[in-house]
DNA sequence: TCGATGATTGAG
DNA sequence: TCAATCATCGAA
């Protein structure tokens, strides 16, 4: 078993967004060659969201067209489309007494096919490279054909393969939000300390750490 | 049908 | 600090 199961995904949406930390995302994508690549990242940085319970969910008024990965298997990918420019990548899970729920993918630590991605994002800098929810799904490139993937399935084309052991977390509000901001859902691996990313919104946005 | 909004990003 | 940019959703 290279790939968290279903039982990794029915447990608390919280508490599955914190341990995906150290988890791997991986793209597979078929190359001009016609071979088969990978383009992967550890996970570094996630967010949950809830359905009833979290107005700032996509999920909070109940199902409908774009959400409906939320409220449908766990472990699928929830793809959406924002601010006219860019795709999110969610993966589901809930416990068994919630209709709907899933953790947003925020940031990696580029591990395969770093050159692959430098093209898909048209910058050769490694720091921007997949710091940002919206950069992420552009360097694998990920886009709304990926929704609702299966993504404990090695095979496919968008999944999660298991990773490294992480120790740091740092537990924060959540980002670019604007109900539910008494949540602390967000999760991101290291000391508290600035990569710039994160320094960004604690500093700007008043992030409590 | 229509207007407001958004789980963002990059440039200024 | 702000514009880009459009799919989605709830109200009309």
């Amino acid at each position: 078993m290279d790939s968290p199961d279903s039982s990794f995904y029915s447990r608390p949406t919280k508490v599955v967004a914190r341990e995906l930390l150290g988890k791997t995302l991986v793209r597979l994508i078929v190359n001009t060659m016609g071979q088969l690549t990978r383009i992967s990242g550890i996970i570094v940085e996630t967010e949950a969201y809830g359905f009833r319970d979290d107005p700032a969910s996509h999920a909070y008024r109940g199902l409908t067209l774009r959400n409906n990965a939320m409220f449908g298997g766990i472990g699928r990918a929830y793809v959406y489309f924002t601010y006219g420019n860019h795709f999110c990548v969610n993966v589901t899970a809930r416990s068994h007494e919630i209709k709907a729920g899933a953790v947003l993918i925020r940031a990696l630590q580029p591990l395969e096919g770093i050159d692959l991605m430098k093209c898909f994002r048209k910058t050769d800098n490694l720091l921007s490279l997949t710091s940002g929810p919206g950069k992420v799904t552009q360097a694998l490139n990920i886009t709304r054909a990926l929704n609702e993937e299966d993504m404990t399935n090695i095979k496919s084309k968008l999944h999660i393969e298991f990773g490294i052991d992480v120790f740091d977390i740092v537990t924060t509000r959540r980002i670019g939000i604007t109900r539910a901001l008494d949540k602390t859902w967000r999760f991101v691996v290291g000391h508290g300390e600035p990569t710039g990313y994160l320094n960004r919104y604690a500093s700007r946005k008043q992030i409590k750490v």
